[in-house]
RNA sequence: GUGGGCGUAGCUCAGCUGGUAGAGCCCUGGAUUGUGAUUCCAGUUGUCGUGGGUUCGAGCCCCAUCGUCCACCCCA
């Protein structure tokens, strides 16, 4: 037998009966950050391959196996985008958009990283980015989680999120920490898993958010962070918390967040839920003080944050909630070959007049019965009915399909101002 | 990359201790000629994921393979 193509493993099809929701959400997304001020960007799905390494980190998992790398035609290394920071920073050097100003971004599109499929998590998946540069102080981490907030709120989420909020310091005073943990878990080498033991000296910040149970009690004994923040980034955490309290915004301070890019530094935040399994981070974030000029620009205050936008369809899938009106207004049935020459003139003119009007046109054989089965599984209101009486009358019989309303023969301009009573 | 569960009509699934396939939904037609959500009647749909093995005989047992889901890992 042959076998069909399928799509690739982890790259789903977004269905016509998924797609109002997904639109919805972007609706909400957009609207919030441009209430805020925040201009839409687009970069390329493409980049060098050299763009991730220098910014995510050479020993990150993302960059070490899970990008989507290949050989362009004339041999250079390109990289589907794993995420869309790098990219956009890139973008916004090579334009000069950071040339002595500051900048309030978004962008939203499909990523892509080589990893196991499983719930939440794809290998074409999708965000919805924000991010803020130019801007050194903690009100515009505030601005961000306020923004984010914001987003959850309007969506009726914010009851199924809890955020998380953490600094990981300067630079300089992270690898002071670094080296007082990989000193606190070598004393303790004894207790580590394998997969923490290799991570001792790669990464060992990664042991903090080990979820093995049996290293949760040597976990909570390490060094924290916090204890070993330089002053300017402890200030900059206190401005901040400072400014959520105003706001009210409930936050749960956690020395284990740690972010799996290396470009972050200060602040970091993630909102998580607990009701997609394993993959419950929705939204997450932080500062990257040093990335633009780590990619060539001069330094650059940034931070921003990154919605899973799979994530949140699901938990939305789950309320229910549903906006967008695609069910047409009206339905065409035709009876005779030239009711529905005249039909379909009829329905152009209606387009025409009503540009917002919805209307679907009967199309192929089929009885009358059938046509008004179909015109009430359309969803329409109305149902034009259209058969040589009509043709020869030059009269349209319009009948009410959701309402207990009698059914009557219009002539055009009487229908095309019934119509646009059910056109908003 | 590592585990575990599952793969039967378009969809959701049933199929008893092996005897060459079923239900509901959907779709189509009909219940007198041009009037839809209900009801009734009728009809279509499958090399039971793929390949091999055991057996007189396999959807059911064994092996392999592919796909999928969940978890580890990782992260949005």
């Amino acid at each position: 037998m042959q076998k069909n193509i399928q799509a690739i493993r982890g790259m789903n099809d977004i269905l016509p009966e998924s797609t109002p929701l997904w639109r919805y959400l972007e609706g909400v997304l957009q609207t919030v950050a441009a209430s805020y001020g925040y201009q839409e960007i687009r970069m390329p799905l493409l980049e060098s391959t050299e763009l991730f390494k220098r910014s995510i980190g050479e020993v990150t998992d993302i960059v070490e196996k899970e990008m989507y790398t290949f050989a362009d035609r004339n041999g250079d290394s390109l990289t589907l985008r794993p995420e869309g920071t790098a990219g956009c920073v890139r973008a916004t050097i090579e334009s000069g958009l950071l040339h002595n100003q500051s900048q309030r971004l978004w962008y939203q599109g499909p990523m892509f990283r080589h990893e196991r499929p499983q719930r939440g998590r794809y290998r074409q998946f999708h965000q919805f980015g924000v991010e803020a540069f130019g801007l050194a102080g903690p009100d515009i981490d505030a601005e961000l989680i306020l923004m984010s907030a914001r987003m959850l709120e309007r969506l009726g989420l914010k009851d199924n999120a809890v955020l998380h909020l953490n600094s990981l310091g300067t630079v300089e005073s992270r690898q002071i920490y670094r080296e007082k943990l990989i000193h606190y878990f070598e004393q303790h080498q004894a207790q580590l898993d394998e997969d923490s033991r290799n991570r001792l000296y790669r990464n060992p910040m990664r042991i903090l958010d080990s979820k093995n149970p049996q290293l949760r009690d040597l976990i909570s004994r390490a060094p924290k962070m916090g204890d070993y923040l330089d002053e300017d980034s402890r200030r900059h955490l206190v401005g901040l918390l400072a400014m959520l309290d105003d706001a009210r915004i409930p936050y749960q301070l956690d020395p284990c967040l740690v972010r799996g890019l290396d470009y972050y530094s200060k602040t970091v935040f993630e909102w998580v839920t607990d009701q997609l399994g394993a993959q419950g981070t929705l939204c997450a974030g932080g500062r990257f003080d040093t990335l633009v000029e780590h990619l060539g620009g001069k330094p650059t205050g940034a931070a921003g944050f990154a919605i899973g936008m799979e994530r949140m369809v699901e938990l939305l899938r789950d309320r229910r909630v549903h906006d967008v009106q695609v069910a047409p207004q009206c339905y065409l049935a035709m009876m005779g070959e030239a009711a529905q020459r005249y039909g379909i003139q009829l329905a152009e003119t209606l387009r025409s007049r009503l540009p917002q009007l919805r209307v679907l046109m009967n199309c192929g054989d089929a009885g009358f019965k059938a046509q008004l089965k179909r015109a009430d599984k359309s969803g329409a209101a109305i149902a034009l009915l259209i058969g040589d009486d009509e043709v020869r009358q030059n009269r349209v019989t319009v009948k009410y399909l959701r309402e207990e309303r009698t059914q009557e023969q219009l002539l055009l301009e009487q229908l095309i101002e019934r119509l646009a009573t059910f056109v908003n």
